[in-house]
DNA sequence: AAGGACGACAACCGCTGTTCA
DNA sequence: CTGAACAGCGGTTGTCGTCCT
């Protein structure tokens, strides 16, 4: 009955990763593809438990992660929809592709938590910080529980309105629905978004970069830089396609490996995927369904599901997300100033 | 120069919903 | 149908680096 044990928590190593446990993981993952992590511990040899290695990858490892400074853009985008969706990371997440959840919230908590505070306190003069949940909480819960019921059953039913109209011609900007493998449009999709996302901060370099496998690739060249500097002998006992990945980056982009397939690479950047919901996904815009359809994953099937909806039901996000000029309705929301907001709830 | 305070971030913990044998 | 394991998520903690006194 049931199913064998994740991993024996006697023996688990804890801690920090060290960059040879990362390019195991990662060599592991380029010739299986990420999924199935429970396997992980005990094929690579890694003393570390499934559910480490999988967060290590999702949040670290990954092909498509940015790292580093926020940009203003982002920083905006992030106070935004902290505002409209509340703590819901991985929500948050999934309108910054590049930028993982646990990135975001630590980013809030470190960062914009503090900014907005601050800003608040200038204000007025006193500190009613809608941010902390202590103060606000209780006046705004009700409200927007109700908000949220009602996003709820506007978001069923636009899902069965849709679901029953199965002739109802493909929405233009999911021509990449039907597709099977979004292959090489990874790295176009990741192109749009940054070109999206850095309209007006041209001097981040980085983030111009190609992405797809190239990035992971920087990842690992970032952290096998470290470990050269430690332990320079230790690479001798890495695997082939480790060493031909920090030999040749760009032979491990997902059209020149055999093994790992397309679907593989550009499906392991589930998190920019995850929390969207079917609903969500349809109506996107063309480069937001672009750029997370080509991240589904294969490690997880198809969500047929109707998810939870976005809770924010609020007419500006639907616009946003509705809206065929969406790129308008995306600027209104981060031109949106704080106080708008926050008078959201 | 020392050490305490603080900030940043990676990783862990615990909970919940889903999947599978 | 049931229960164990998986996967995902948000909150919290631990550690390391930097700043300040």
């Amino acid at each position: 009955m049931g199913r064998p044990p994740c991993c024996d928590k006697v023996g688990v190593k804890k801690g920090p990763w060290t960059p040879e446990e990362d390019i195991i993981l990662v060599s592991y993952i380029q010739e299986h593809g990420p999924g199935n992590w429970r396997s992980v511990p005990t094929h690579t040899g890694l003393m570390r438990c499934s559910k480490s290695c999988r967060l290590r990858w999702t949040n670290y490892l990954r092909p498509g992660i940015k790292r580093g400074n926020f940009t203003d853009h982002e920083e905006k985008m992030i106070i935004h929809l902290q505002a409209l969706l509340g703590n819901r990371w991985a929500a948050i997440a999934s309108y910054l592709p590049q930028r993982t959840d646990n990135d975001i919230k630590n980013y809030w908590n470190t960062h914009l938590k503090k900014k907005l505070r601050k800003l608040h306190t200038g204000h007025d003069g006193q500190s009613h910080d809608e941010f902390s949940t202590d103060n606000n909480s209780h006046q705004i819960s009700k409200g927007q529980w109700e908000r949220r019921l009602q996003t709820d059953i506007h978001m069923a039913k636009q899902a069965l309105c849709e679901a029953l109209s199965l002739d109802k011609p493909i929405d233009h900007h999911n021509h990449n629905l039907g597709e099977s493998k979004p292959s090489i449009t990874t790295t176009t999709c990741f192109h749009t978004s940054c070109d999206h996302q850095d309209h007006d901060h041209k001097n981040t370099t980085k983030s111009h970069q190609p992405l797809s496998y190239a990035s992971n690739a920087e990842n690992i060249a970032r952290l096998l830089e470290s470990w050269m500097k430690n332990s320079p002998k230790s690479g001798q006992t890495n695997s082939n396609p480790t060493r031909d990945l920090l030999q040749n980056p760009v032979a491990y982009q997902p059209n020149n490996n055999n093994t790992c397939t397309n679907t593989t690479y550009s499906s392991s950047s589930e998190g920019a995927q995850k929390s969207l919901s079917a609903d969500e996904t349809a109506n996107l815009t063309p480069e937001r369904a672009t750029s997370t359809l080509c991240f589904q994953d294969e490690s997880k099937p198809h969500n047929t599901k109707i998810e939870e909806p976005v809770q924010a039901p609020l007419t500006l996000l639907e616009k946003w997300l509705l809206d065929d000029g969406s790129a308008q309705g995306h600027e209104d929301l981060i031109n949106m100033s704080l106080e708008d907001s926050a008078a959201l709830f």
